[in-house]
DNA sequence: GTGTGTGAAGTGGTTCACAGCG
DNA sequence: CGCTGTGAACCACTTCACACAC
């Protein structure tokens, strides 16, 4: 798969054009066009046939896309090279939901190691899998070669366990949950999820809504 | 509190800003600098400047942002006009989490009803607040003059939690973070959080990092 | 001198419009 | 003729650079 560069946002569709083929493909649709997907997740046909075109030309002109050759497309250039090892610290509820949410089920990556302070749960395993001591989390991360850690601690102990874990040097990604900037070294890639900006924003835009 | 039209990007920045400042507050600091804001947030100070000077000037120039002054003032920009009443449509895992989240605690909203399909859950209270069954939510939505609704249901039942919880009239904005493009009547403003998206982002740069 | 406020320039992403191919 | 692929036009957000107020 050649390297184009895509922007953050066009990946961000990707995604969500894979999944809808997912979807298509198991109705037994052969052929689609950028119109029907942009319908289906609103987005102009236009934008969906320009995201589609930054990896070869793909489509038929005048008919559309083979809806199963489209889809396995999508799926090599957004294949993994391998499965990630993934850790995840703070097994609160939040923490929990993540581990048990079936959304997140992927042969892309795996769950090895959970990572906590709550004595009660070091030592033990949750949904399966193993929980260690945030302490621990740098020998952890390197004997299990975890690579990409998800945060979902409160947040006042975000930055903390951000620093535990890259201290193994072994992360590469970060996907950080808590309502909080961390201060990661640069060869990090960060990611966050900020649950009640999201819902700040639409309570903004819902009062200023008349405009 | 005039009207000024900014972007959602901005929307996003203001909120942090008003945590940190939030924060700084508590430990007596009695001015900050653009420059100091960006680094906290790593954002560069220009944009921060431009943020802030949306909504008037509220800084000193040669001095900086008197950080009280400048909390309470963003605090005015984002507030609601009133309390928001919430409804919460699917209470598993991952709702529970919503529900019993601290960083989502705000005097700006609360969480007043929930709706599942499961009998054990309806008719009971959960962390202190009552479950419905999502076929009644039409009824009470517009009993409990609900506005706005999280939806953290399967991505199966998504669509059709959406359309009962629309069918009310009463709802002018959703809160979706099931992985599935919602399809809603116009006026209804829509707001998602896709966990699976994230994460899928950060794996595809992490690939591609060499660049 | 110092740090803000802001027009102007720059950058990046989206949309248009049409050429090109099936 | 229909629908894709794509340069060019457009638009929106960010960054610069400097006048201005303290």
């Amino acid at each position: 798969m050649k390297d184009v560069k895509v922007s953050e946002p066009t990946v961000e569709r990707l995604v969500k054009y894979h999944r809808l083929l997912e979807r298509v493909t198991g109705e037994g649709r052969k052929v689609i066009s950028s119109k029907e997907i942009g319908e289906m997740l609103s987005y102009k046909a236009s934008q969906v046939r320009k995201d589609l075109s930054y990896f070869g030309e793909i489509g038929k002109r005048g008919v559309g896309y083979h809806v199963d050759r489209l889809y396995r497309h999508l799926g090599a250039v957004l294949s993994s090279p391998r499965l990630w090892s993934i850790g995840l610290a703070g097994v609160g509820r939040l923490g929990e939901a993540i581990l048990g949410y079936k959304g997140f089920r992927s042969e892309k990556f795996q769950i090895k190691a959970l990572f906590d302070v709550d004595p009660a749960k070091i030592g033990t395993k949750i949904l399966g899998t193993p929980c260690y001591s945030i302490d621990d989390a740098p020998r952890v991360l390197r004997e299990q070669n975890i690579e990409v850690v998800i945060i979902s601690v409160p947040s006042g102990a975000a930055q903390y366990v951000a620093d535990r874990v890259t201290a193994s040097g072994n992360v590469k990604g970060i996907l950080n949950f808590s309502p909080v900037s961390l201060a990661l070294p640069d060869d990090v890639l960060l990611y966050s999820v900020d649950i009640s900006v999201e819902l700040e924003k639409l309570l903004f835009y819902l009062k200023h809504r008349g405009q």
